[in-house]
RNA sequence: GUCCCCUUCGUCUAGUGGUCCAGGACACUGCCCUUUCACGGCGGUAACAGGGGUUCGAACCCCCUAGGGGACACCA
């Protein structure tokens, strides 16, 4: 048996806890067959991955305990294959279809699609285009390819009523209507695969038999299963684990909690814990103890034991879970260690000091000056923004249009975070300093501190967009109506 | 809108036809321990979404309804 997943790195949002929670579900499973669990890291969009966030996705994962199999060499092993040489393998597999007549070129434009799936909705169809809605006339197509127009590679799929049979091992036969399934671009107009085409290729060069995968993959099922049975290649048995959910149910998003990995070391959370409470997300172990190991997880395995419904990510069931294998786990060496290596360092110091040593008369400055870096939550309060001189309102659009504008930043340093900030001040027509000073009450609690933006580098993006949503929500939040009024006044700022 | 998945305390869950007027955990809460707080100990409040079947018997099987979620991209 041998199992994967499949990553995909997220170019802001750091390592996702639900990526961890999809990955421990699969190693349990290959390890409690005695299979090997393989890890692979892909993304087709090449603006978006780095080799840095593939790297800090695999640290991440290696920092909760998770432990995964080289696998064979396919062109890179867990390695992001953007960086292999054998790109043109998928170009190989797609050109393969076309000549079996399983899959066809189409020169259509963006907007000719846009037209057609519009006309679809309107008349209330499914939007899936299939070959005879994209067909092109032979002379139109000659031309097109004559003026060098992009193009991509579709696959064909049954434009005939009736539905396709998927088996999940949890859920039984599950019936997708080919009404719903659209002739698949399998490879871009740039020659990237999509992931359904590398997913498909992939595993089976990796002779993966089960793929355990998010419940959002169910409706690319049958897909998948007619790209299985164009190559004449055996399907790995799915399984499609549930999603985890914001408190209001909808899928984990950054926008609504902290999903980063990062984020939850950074408070403090032990690796074992954070991977515990994953572990009972949608599991239980047989005696339903709520404390366990990696080891016990992997020992008492079965798949079976997995619940459907969509689990809710409650941080306060985690704390207590971290507060108690903190309490029972570790001596107080051992937790002097992990302090240590936490935070409590002479490399983290020396971060810190430049900016503590001019504001220092005595020693014991520094443990107050410097106690927003290692605290988790700010014990904020309205009062704490008293000070500024805007109102509420005003402060809390300030510091929404910040988050969302830091949010949508790639590279955390504090000259990156500076050129974003008084971008915005700019296009708000605020001076700098104004724009600034509730930031520095959110990332820091008070208004005289450290400069925010060296703060916020060292604090990292997710404590930091962590602090600015707790602000907001401390002076009274944002509705769902106030939302949307500020995301188009956010807009037309961006024109400016 | 169309299709798919899901539905046990506020939350995480146990439960796979009788042992369930539904058990555990978080949160909340009462008492005890304690110079305080926390930890710990002992209690309490709180759920089978609704309606029809099947069955001697249903949280568990079937159907309908409702609710929630997901998918509908040259993103994964």
């Amino acid at each position: 048996m041998t199992v994967r997943t499949r990553i995909a790195p997220s170019p802001t949002g750091g390592p996702h806890v639900g990526t961890a929670y999809i990955a421990l579900f699969n190693m349990c499973f290959a390890k409690a067959h005695g299979g090997e669990f393989l890890l692979r890291i892909e993304d087709t969009d090449q603006a978006r991955s780095t080799a840095a966030s593939e790297q800090a996705i695999l640290d991440s994962l290696r920092w909760l305990g998770l432990e995964w199999d080289e696998g064979p060499d396919i062109g890179g092993k867990c390695g992001p294959y953007r960086q292999s040489e054998r790109m043109d393998i998928y170009g190989k597999y797609a050109r393969q279809l076309v000549e079996q007549g399983d899959a066809f070129v189409c020169y259509r434009t963006a907007q000719e699609l846009n037209e057609m799936r519009e006309l679809r909705r309107a008349q209330g169809n499914s939007t899936a285009l299939k070959y005879s809605d994209l067909k092109l006339p032979d002379d139109e197509v000659a031309s097109r390819a004559a003026a060098g127009q992009a193009h991509v590679i579709r696959m064909m799929v049954p434009e005939e009523e009736g539905a396709c049979a998927v088996e999940d091992m949890l859920r039984g036969t599950i019936e997708l209507d080919w009404s719903m399934v659209d002739a698949q671009i399998l490879l871009k107009s740039d020659g990237m695969p999509t992931y359904h085409l590398a997913n498909v290729v992939d595993d089976h060069l990796m002779e993966i038999t089960h793929v355990l995968r998010g419940e959002e993959w169910i409706n690319s099922a049958p897909k998948h299963k007619l790209l299985y049975q164009y190559f004449g290649w055996d399907m790995p048995k799915l399984c499609h684990l549930p999603l985890l959910r914001n408190p209001d149910k909808s899928k984990l998003s950054k926008r609504k909690n902290p999903t980063s990995i990062l984020y939850y070391q950074r408070m403090g959370f032990l690796p074992e814990a954070l991977i515990n409470y994953l572990g009972r997300m949608g599991w239980s172990m047989p005696d339903e103890s709520e404390k366990f190991s990696l080891e016990q997880m992997l020992a008492n395995f079965d798949i079976q034991r997995v619940s459907l419904g969509g689990p809710i990510f409650d941080v306060e069931k985690l704390k207590w879970l971290n507060g108690m294998w903190i309490r029972e786990d570790l001596d107080e060496a051992a937790l002097a260690k992990r302090l240590i290596d936490w935070a409590y360092n002479e490399a983290n110091l020396n971060k810190v000091l430049p900016h503590a040593q001019k504001r220092m008369e005595t020693l014991s400055d520094f443990a107050p000056l410097a106690s927003f870096l290692v605290s988790g939550t700010l014990p904020l309060t309205p009062e704490s923004f008293a000070s500024l001189k805007a109102d509420t309102e005003t402060t809390v659009k300030g510091l929404q249009f910040a988050l969302w504008r830091l949010e949508a930043l790639s590279l955390w340093t504090r000259d990156s975070i500076w050129d974003e900030l008084k971008a915005l001040a700019n296009a708000q027509e605020v001076k700098v300093k104004d724009a600034l000073a509730p930031l520095f009450i959110a990332i820091s609690g008070t208004p005289a501190s450290f400069s925010v933006v060296d703060s916020m580098e060292l604090l990292g993006a997710d404590m930091s967009y962590a602090r600015i949503r707790h602000a907001i929500e401390i002076l009274g939040g944002v509705s769902k109506k106030a939302t949307k009024r500020l995301e188009k006044e956010y807009q037309s700022l961006q024109g400016a």
